[in-house]
RNA sequence: GGAGGCGUCGCCUAGUCUGGUCUAUGGCGCCCGCCUGCUAAGCGGGUUUGGGGCUACAACCCCAUCGAGGGUUCAAAUCCCUCCGCCUCCGCCA
């Protein structure tokens, strides 16, 4: 949620905001309101609960019918101050929805409109031109099959629509993703973290997931309060909740592993076939602690680092300055960079990095100790590699006419020095 | 899954049975000051976090905070219930 001061004191910032993104600034307004309901309830029951307690201490010192006169009296007392508490509680609560009705407050140099009113910021590499070169591309459904890597029909016999699995070359080709995206995290100082992707109610609350939509891409597991998270953003946001940071601690770069489920609700007809679009997937993702002067500049860094990996896969890609009615509720600016995937003949997303500023710590309770003071902390996401994605981008891209892929030099460490996966004798499809 | 124990303001700890004098004890650490050739020791004071009032977002005053949330009561760290976490034992298991 957004600092409740920022609403009080410069309330035409937060409608500014909301007109940006294309939404009322109505919930403005209901905030204001509910914000000035609860002061004066809070007032009135801190003042009779003050009287209640002194009331108290006579009671406690007196004796006989004394004591029974003070407590016919303070009896009526206590009845007022349970009613004003309950009172207090009741425009708490509504105090604390309205505020977390109202995204955050968009950076200025976010731009205005919607979903189609993205601004590119650069393009990096020149798509193939695969009629120049004289064949006609495959499209990594059809590679993974005769490379044996990507094995579609038996991942729809036994999950369903939107599974697969990885084999042999294919899962080899995960593990070195994961490597390369790890030990590059490590070389620029990240905390390398296998996160846990079944989260309790909390977590995925706080994060503020299960409000978009009402959690209706979100699998949750039946008769436990506990959910499948869409991605490690959600751990990691959650990993240092209810908790005070040294501020000398920061920045705190993390990155972390784990598998990402999605229902893809609301996504039929999608991206129908292959591994685009698909119900599990792994990640990395990098997610920062950090101050909220500095949020804007490691923000940068982040989209440096995510060029760098796309960089090593020699991918051709544009980075995009998504638009205020297509940010997310906690970000106030998101850059995606989006590879050339031939087959389709368009860019499409393969990492995406979030400046959420004090939204989510403010929601998880996440603060920082500055010398005497303490005071909100900013949190930054972006992806360093979703696999699924990036085995698509890196498989059509370096493709050869005979079905064979060139392996980017980065990579082929990985892969015990390979430079070629080349296509299996015995497909293992069926 | 079953049985039991525990959770106090950075750390340790008193208090919980027997509700009010708890404005939570003491120690350690830390901060400020005094003392002192220097250091150590000693002495005095301070040391949770959030919110509200008032304001210079200071000082000050008030409310809440004894794992979290409810309940009983005039009054809850203390009694009752639920939840969370940790520990021990048993069972099961990769």
């Amino acid at each position: 949620m957004i600092d409740p001061r920022i609403l009080r004191d410069e309330p035409d910032r937060v409608r500014a905001s909301q007109t940006k993104r294309g939404a009322s600034s109505e919930v403005v307004d209901r905030a204001l309101d509910a914000d000035a309901a609860r002061r004066g309830a809070i007032a009135a029951y801190e003042e009779k609960r003050a009287a209640q307690k002194t009331f108290g201490k006579q009671v406690a010192q007196a004796q006989g019918e004394e004591k029974q006169a003070l407590l016919a009296q303070v009896k009526a007392l206590s009845a007022e101050v349970k009613d004003l508490e309950v009172a207090q509680t009741h425009a708490e609560g509504a105090w604390t929805d309205a505020l977390k009705a109202i995204p955050n407050v968009v950076a200025d140099a976010t731009p205005t409109g919607g979903e189609d009113d993205f601004v590119v910021l650069e393009q990096v590499g020149t798509p193939r031109d695969f009629a120049a070169e004289g064949f006609e591309p495959r499209d990594h459904i059809e590679l993974g099959r005769l490379l044996g890597a990507i094995d579609l029909e038996r991942g729809a016999k036994v999950s369903g629509s939107r599974f697969y699995f990885l084999t042999g070359i294919g899962a080899q080709l995960e593990l070195a993703l994961v490597n390369l995206a790890m030990d590059q995290a490590r070389n620029a100082g990240f905390t390398q973290v296998i996160a846990p992707s079944l989260v309790r109610r909390e977590a995925m609350e706080g994060t503020g997931y299960l409000d978009q939509g009402g959690g209706e891409d979100i699998y949750r597991i039946e008769g436990e309060e506990m959910y499948l998270v869409g991605t490690s953003e959600v751990p990691m946001a959650a990993y240092h909740s209810k908790e005070l940071l040294d501020g000398r601690s920061l920045p705190r770069r993390y990155a972390s592993f784990s598998p990402c489920f999605r229902k893809e609700a609301g996504s039929h007809g999608k991206d129908t076939k292959g591994i685009i679009r698909v119900h599990w997937f792994d990640k990395v993702e990098m997610f920062v602690y950090t101050t909220l002067e500095d949020a804007a500049a490691e923000h940068e860094r982040l989209l440096a680092w995510e060029k760098e990996f796309l960089d090593k896969l020699e991918l051709a890609y544009q980075v995009v300055d998504i638009a205020a009615g297509d940010l997310g509720a906690s970000a106030i600016r998101k850059f995606d960079c989006e590879a050339w995937i031939p087959t389709q003949g368009k860019y499409r997303e393969l990492t995406s990095t979030s400046n959420c500023t004090d939204f989510q710590t403010r929601r998880l309770d996440t603060r920082g100790r500055f010398g005497d003071k303490t005071g909100p902390i900013a949190t930054l996401n972006g992806t360093l590699t979703a696999i699924t994605r990036t085995i698509v981008a890196v498989l059509e891209t370096h493709q050869q006419a005979d079905g064979s892929v060139r392996v980017p030099k980065a990579l082929q460490p990985y892969l015990g020095g390979l430079e070629v996966l080349t296509p299996v004798a015995e497909v293992t499809g069926a």
